[in-house]
RNA sequence: GGCGGUGUAGCUCAGUGGUAGAGCACGCGGCUCAUAACCGCGUUGUCCCCGGUUCGAAUCCGGGCACCGCUACCA
């Protein structure tokens, strides 16, 4: 009789061509400590990640290199493929989208969309942002601030054939989703964020590209012309994986999809967008049903200061695994940050978190019950009968409770806080009862190291989802085997048990299992190689905060220039703004202005003004927007244009 | 501009209608079974500000400020 629950844990699908960063790996270290915990608890677990290879990077990287994209995808998929082990992910399977189970899968979406709703696909113009520097075109959700994401060149709006699907039909479905599923979007912050976003109304999806603009992706179905959006084939990765599509019976979709599981997408904060709306979107449109949760977990900051390739402080995982240890690293991003919210990385944390906890608190507690039994019991568990006093009866029930709720809601931070607060019990406990002390109570002191151990057992096994590895030196040094999951069985609850039998067994004492980390060597090593963020940066920021005042070079950042209005118009779709062309000498640019209130277009043509000629593109009410005019606020708040006392040529410098 | 979030000890952050918490740092004491560990005591806080509800609010409500996120007819 099969009575085990079901867990379905996906993270995302991770695009190859991008070296793993710390983002990767805490979100798939935390989809792993939930899925450890799920099978300790005695639930059915599939536990997915993998690899997303299509698009037009890939491409273009292959080309570069002389070789097909599919053999540059199998060449770089293996930066996933050989961290995740060296980290200690347990996952079940590992999708590719490359793969023909996948590609079977996204038709069979396609398929069943168009069978259930017949009109949610159609045929349509797309007026997509297109970036002439790289010849491609981005989606909406890519380009931040009207420029492309990957050089950084303005981006225009071009037409073009595409497939859609009818995203904007299904918006109230979707407010009602959320209305009555407060699970389906955590945390709540990110529900809110959704569903304002949902109920301000909905466009419809272009959910192909041309082929000739990206040709490495999946054929669209019925029109070679065209090739699959990105992010519907990467979305269909959590059921492609189940064998969604494929002939015959798909036992796994059956088992894991739907009411028969609990599925959970753990997600970055950034793509929560196409898995809280399109995602179940799609799946409405196929009938098909949508998955239980998506959880939006926050960034890692690097000191105080967002990552990003640009400033150079990517924190990448293989150093710190070589310098700290799985260990290590995984007990540092699972318990420093809680449920949603962002982290700030630093080698110094790191090192004083794991110092803390796992050396000077659960470290050095099996070291010490270790070396009494070892001495005192010739290293054997004692058989005597244990001895929980009131105090610590009452702290084990508190952390019980703390690191079962804190995992059920996908918040292994306050779940690992549980398991410190159990080792300070027992460390108290220990100083109450003085096991050390043996003349004329051998007995009792022997009742009081059963008692320890069988509290180190119950740690060692809660360790496990938090750092497998570390869990099983623990566990074997109690001299139990070597895998406190080994014992996991479906339908059978292994954190139930108050007691654990742990005596006869013979320990092993002596053992450091969490060393300290010596942070002088640590950190000299890290500044020595250069690898940790140069410290100039830091201080000029913080003089800004703490003066206001900037210094020369910053407003030699801004590239201000004197413009000639060649044209002007109010904007078709706005009551407030002009569109407005002016000559910089070198080019003309499009302007969009909110100083409609204040002047009329036929006042401004022929006029020099001043305009900030490096400011990133912006889009206002539709219109691309390449640069900004000056203009300053009159007491009514309307703005009154900067000019220049005198004849100058357009595009001349303003310092 | 709109919506949402956050604001707690020197630092990083928990917590929550009923005498302010942890880790790090600092001071004193203890223990010496243990990984310069552990245990106890102590210092530092107007729990962002102002009002309100309440017997009682840091915790609930209203307003404000700061920062962050999403979004926009900001430029």
């Amino acid at each position: 009789m099969d009575t085990a629950r079901r867990f379905y844990v996906t993270t995302p699908i991770y695009y190859v061509n991008d070296e793993p960063h710390i983002g990767h790996t805490y979100t798939t270290i935390v989809a792993d400590a939930l899925a450890r915990y799920h099978r300790l608890i005695g639930d059915e677990v599939y536990f997915l990640t993998g690899t997303d290879e299509h698009g037009q990077k890939m491409q273009r990287a292959a080309e570069q290199r002389r070789i097909s994209p599919q053999q540059l995808a199998d060449q770089v998929v293996e930066n996933y493929q050989r961290l995740w082990p060296a980290l200690g992910i347990s996952y079940d399977d590992f999708i590719r989208t490359t793969e023909a189970r996948h590609r079977r899968g996204v038709y069979a979406l396609f398929e069943k969309i168009r069978r259930e709703t017949p009109d949610a696909l159609y045929k349509g113009t797309y007026r997509g942002l297109y970036c002439t520097g790289c010849e491609a075109f981005f989606a909406p959700g890519q380009v931040t601030d009207g420029v492309c994401p990957e050089q950084g060149h303005p981006v225009e709006e071009v037409e073009e054939e595409s497939w859609f699907f009818r995203l904007s039909a299904f918006g109230d479905r979707l407010l009602e989703l959320y209305d009555t599923r407060p699970e389906f979007v955590l945390p709540v912050t990110r529900r809110n964020e959704v569903r304002g976003f949902v109920a301000e109304g909905l466009k419809d999806l272009s959910i192909s590209r041309s082929r000739s603009q990206v040709s490495w992706g999946l054929p669209f179905p019925g029109d070679e012309q065209h090739v699959v959006y990105v992010w519907f084939d990467a979305l269909t990765n959590y059921i492609s994986a189940l064998g969604y599509g494929q002939d015959g019976a798909a036992p796994l979709y059956a088992r894991y999809w739907g009411e028969a599981a609990g599925q959970l997408h753990l997600i970055g904060k950034d793509i929560l967008r196409f898995h809280a709306v399109y995602w179940p979107a799609f799946l409405m449109a196929a009938r098909e049903p949508v998955p239980t949760s998506v959880f939006a977990h926050g960034w890692w900051l690097r000191d105080e200061a967002k990552m990003s390739k640009t400033r150079g402080n990517v924190v990448k995982p293989w150093p710190l695994l070589e310098d700290f240890g799985a260990d290590a690293l995984r007990w540092f991003l699972l318990r420093e940050i809680s449920l949603g919210l962002d982290g700030s990385y630093s080698d110094e944390a790191l090192i004083e978190r794991t110092n803390a906890d796992l050396s000077n608190n659960i470290g050095n507690l099996f070291s010490r019950v270790l070396a009494l039994v070892a001495r005192h019991e010739a290293g054997t568990v004692p058989a005597a009968e244990p001895l929980v006093d009131e105090e610590l009866g009452e702290a084990i029930e508190q952390a019980r409770d703390r690191y079962r709720s804190g995992f059920d809601r996908h918040d292994p931070g306050s779940a690992l806080r549980a398991l410190t607060e159990w080792a300070d019990a027992v460390n108290r406990y220990l100083v109450r009862k003085e096991p050390w002390r043996r003349e004329g109570r051998e007995q009792s002191c022997a009742r009081v190291l059963r008692t320890a151990c069988e509290q180190l057992a119950q740690l060692a096994l809660r360790l496990h989802p938090a750092m497998p590895q570390g869990a099983s030196r623990l566990w074997s040094s109690l001299g139990l085997g070597e895998d406190p999951a080994a014992e996991a069985r479906p339908g059978q609850d292994l954190l139930d048990a108050r007691r654990w039998p742990v005596a006869g067994s013979s320990v092993r004492a002596g053992e450091r299992v969490f060393p300290r980390l010596d942070k002088k060597k640590l950190l000299g090593e890290a500044a020595a190689t250069g690898s940790d963020e140069p410290t100039a940066g830091g201080a000029a920021e913080t003089e800004t905060e703490e003066t206001g005042m900037i210094d020369i070079d910053t407003f030699q950042q801004i590239d201000l220039r004197t413009a000639k209005v060649v044209a002007c118009e109010p904007h078709p779709d706005a009551t407030k703004l002009l569109r407005l062309e002016v000559d910089l000498g070198t080019e003309k640019r499009q302007l969009v202005a909110g100083i409609a209130t204040a002047y009329t277009p036929e006042q401004l043509v022929g006029r020099t003004i001043v305009v900030v000629a490096n400011l990133k593109p912006a889009k206002l009410r539709g219109l691309l927007s390449e640069g900004m005019l000056l203009a300053a606020s009159g007491p009514d708040g309307r703005p009154l244009l900067l000019s220049v006392d005198g004849d100058l040529p357009p595009g001349s410098k303003v310092s």
